[in-house]
DNA sequence: GATGAATGAGCTTTCATTCAT
DNA sequence: CATGAATGAAAGCTCATTCAT
C-alpha cells in the first residue's frame, strides 16, 4: 500500500511542477487545465482526481511552494545565531532560493497578486505565516537590544519582505540570468544600516 | 474641431475609468468588455474604435494612472529642498496618493503583474520611468553627500521601491479602511537610518 | 423597428422549433445546443440571446406549445354548445391536433416528465391552465345536470386527461402514422357512458 | 455453487435497487454510476460484471420492477371472481402498490419515457404484458357480457390505463404524501359508468 | 471475481471581436 | 462615428467505461 501512497503523491507532484510551470509562463488565466495535464503526463479528467478544480490547483501548488520554502528555511535558520543574523539568513536564503528556480519565482510574484477573493483566501495562510516569522525575529531583535525599537515591528517587515520581494521581480522583469544571491549582502546592509549617509 | 476632439478625449477618459474600476475589482481576466462599455455608458463595438482591444485598454489604463501620478509627483518634488526630502516626498506621495483611491491602488497592486509578455512590455516604459525617477534622486543624493556611497543605486532604489509597494499590498491585504499615508514617516525613518540599533 | 422587433421574434421561433424537433427525437439529456443552433440556422453562441440557458429553453418550448395550444383550443369551444360538446371538444381537439405533429406530440409526452424540480416548476403553470380548465368544463357540467354529481371532479378530470394522454402515448409507441383523431368519437364515449354493459 | 448464486442474485438485485433509487429522485441521466455503485456497496467496475451499461442497468430495472409487479397482480387477480372484478382489481392494485412506494411509482412514471430508441425496445416487453393483461380482460368482461361490445377493446384498455397513470402522474405532481388507493373506488366507477348523468 | 484509478470524448457556457445598419 | 446582435473558438468540468492489479 505505501507503494501506491507513494506513486499517488509524486502524481500529484507531478501535476503540481506542471501547473507552476504553465502558470509562471502564461499566467493562471491563460494556462489551461488540458496544457498542465498533458505536461504531467496524465488525461484532462485525471487533474479532477487529484484537485478539486483549477483554482485549488492554483492554490495547492502556492501552498506546495511556501511549505517547502518555510520548512528549508527553517533549517537555515537554525544555523544562526542571532537574531539579525536570522534576518539576514532569510534575505539571503529568499533571494537565493527563488533564483534558483525561475519558474517557481516567477509564479510566486504573480499568483500572489490573485484578485480573486477565493484565491486570496487560500493563499493567505502560507504567506501570513512567513509574515509572522519575520515579526518574530524582528520582535526577538529588538528585545536582544539589536533592533531599534522606535519603528513599529510591522514596518520593519514590510520594508524587509517588500526589499527582497521587488528584488526577485526585477530580476524577473529584466530577464537576468544572473544569479541575484549575491546581492543579499548589499540589500541587507541597506536595511541594516539604512542609506543615510553618516 | 477642437470641441469634437475635446469629446473624444473626455469619453476616451471615460473608458479609462471604467476600465480601471471594472480591472481593480475583479481583475483584468474576469472584466468583461461589456461590462466596461455599459459603465462607460458605450456601446461594446465603440470600445474599438478607441483601443484595439482589451489588452491595449489594459495597457492604457496604466499609462493613464502612472502618467497623472508622475505628473503630479514632479509637483510635489518640486517643493522639496534636498535629494533627501525628495526621496521622503516620494515615499509619502506614493503611500498617500495610492491610499486614497483602493480602487487604483489595487489595479496598480494586481494588473502591474500580467504574465502576457505583451502586457508587459506595454506597461514597461511609464513603470521604468518612476524608477529612474528614484534612481536618480538617490545619485544625486550620493553627490550631495546626504546617501552612503558604498551601496548600489539599484540596490537602494529596489528597497525604497519594494518597502512602498509591499506597504501598499500589504494594506490592500488587510482591506483595511485606514489610510497609510501616516505611515510614511516610519517606512521612511527605516530606509534612512535602517533597522539596527546604535 | 418593428421589422427589427419581428425578426427577433421570427429567430425565437425558429430557435424553439429546432428545440422542440431536437427534444423529441433524442430527448432533453440527448439534444446538444450546438445541434439546435445548426438547425435554427444560428451560432451556439447566439442562443443564448434568446434564452438563458438549455433548461429556460425547454421551459420556453413548452410553454410555447401551451400556450399556442391553449389558445386554439379556446377558439375550438367557443363552438361548442354546452358542457358535455365542450369536454368532447376537448378530446377530439388534443388527439387530433396533437396528431398532426409528431415531433410535438412526442416532446410534450416525454418532457412532460422531467424529473429535475426546477423544469418541473418551469412547466406546471401552463399544464395547470389546461388541468383547470378541464375542471371547470366538469364543473359546468354537474351544474347543469349533464355530469354525474356523485364523483369527485378532480377524478373525473384526471380519467379524462389520462384517456387522451395515453392514446397520444401509445400511439408514439406505436409509431402509427395513422392519425388518431378518428378515435376521439370512442374514446369519448367510453368516458361518457363508461365500459360497463347495461 | 447454489451458494455462489444466490450471492450473485443478491448482488444483482441490491444494484437494482440502488438504481432504481436514484433514477426516481434524479432522473436517469442525472443519476451517476458512481452513485449507484456506492449506494449499492460496490465498485464502479463492477456494476459492470451485472450489466452491460448503465442503459441496460435503466432496462433491467424497469423489467425488474415490472415483472414483480406482473407477479403479485396475478395472485390479486386469483381472488376476484368475474371480469369487471379483475379490472376493478387491476385499478385498485395498480394505485394502492404504486403508492406504498413513491420511489418506484416516480421511476416508472418518469423513465417509461425515455425517447432513446434503445431503451424504448427495452421497455417495451414488460410494459406490453400489462397492456395485454388488460386487453384480454376487456375481452374477457365484453365476452361475458359484462362488457359493452361496440367499443374497440384498446380504446377501453387505454382509458383504463391512462386513467390510473394519470392518477399517479398527478398525486407525485402534487407530492402529495396521502396514500391514493382509496382513489381507486371513485376512479373505477367513473371508468365502468362513465360521467355522464343518466 | 472485484476493484477503483485513469481515461478522454463531449458537453454547456462565456466573451472578445466583427460588421451590417 | 456609433451601435449591439451575431459569431464561434475556447475552456473547465463530468462521467460512462476500461483494465491492470
Amino acid at each position: 500500500m505505501s507503494a501506491k501512497a507513494a506513486q499517488k503523491k509524486e502524481r500529484q507532484e507531478k501535476i503540481l511542477e506542471a501547473a507552476i510551470k504553465a502558470f509562471s509562463i502564461n499566467g493562471y488565466h491563460n494556462s489551461t487545465v488540458a496544457t498542465i495535464a498533458r505536461e504531467a503526463g496524465i488525461a484532462d479528467g485525471t487533474m479532477y482526481l487529484y484537485f478539486k478544480g483549477k483554482e485549488e490547483l492554483l492554490i495547492s501548488a502556492f501552498t506546495f511552494i511556501m511549505d517547502n520554502f518555510l520548512e528549508k528555511l527553517e533549517v537555515k535558520l537554525a544555523e544562526a545565531k542571532n537574531p539579525l543574523e536570522k534576518l539576514k539568513c532569510i534575505v539571503t536564503y529568499h533571494l537565493t532560493e527563488l533564483s534558483k528556480d525561475p519558474d517557481r519565482a516567477k509564479f510566486l510574484q504573480l499568483e500572489l497578486r490573485q484578485p480573486a477573493e477565493s484565491v486570496r483566501r487560500g493563499i493567505a495562510k502560507p504567506l501570513s505565516l512567513y509574515m509572522r516569522k519575520i515579526d518574530s525575529l524582528v520582535e526577538e531583535g529588538k528585545e536582544s537590544g539589536m533592533v531599534r525599537k522606535d519603528l513599529p515591528t510591522k514596518v520593519i517587515r514590510r520594508v524587509i519582505f517588500g526589499a527582497v520581494d521587488e528584488t526577485i521581480s526585477s530580476w524577473i522583469r529584466r530577464k537576468d540570468a544572473a544569479p541575484i544571491g549575491s546581492e543579499a549582502e548589499a540589500v541587507f546592509e541597506v536595511l541594516l544600516g539604512g542609506m543615510a549617509a553618516r
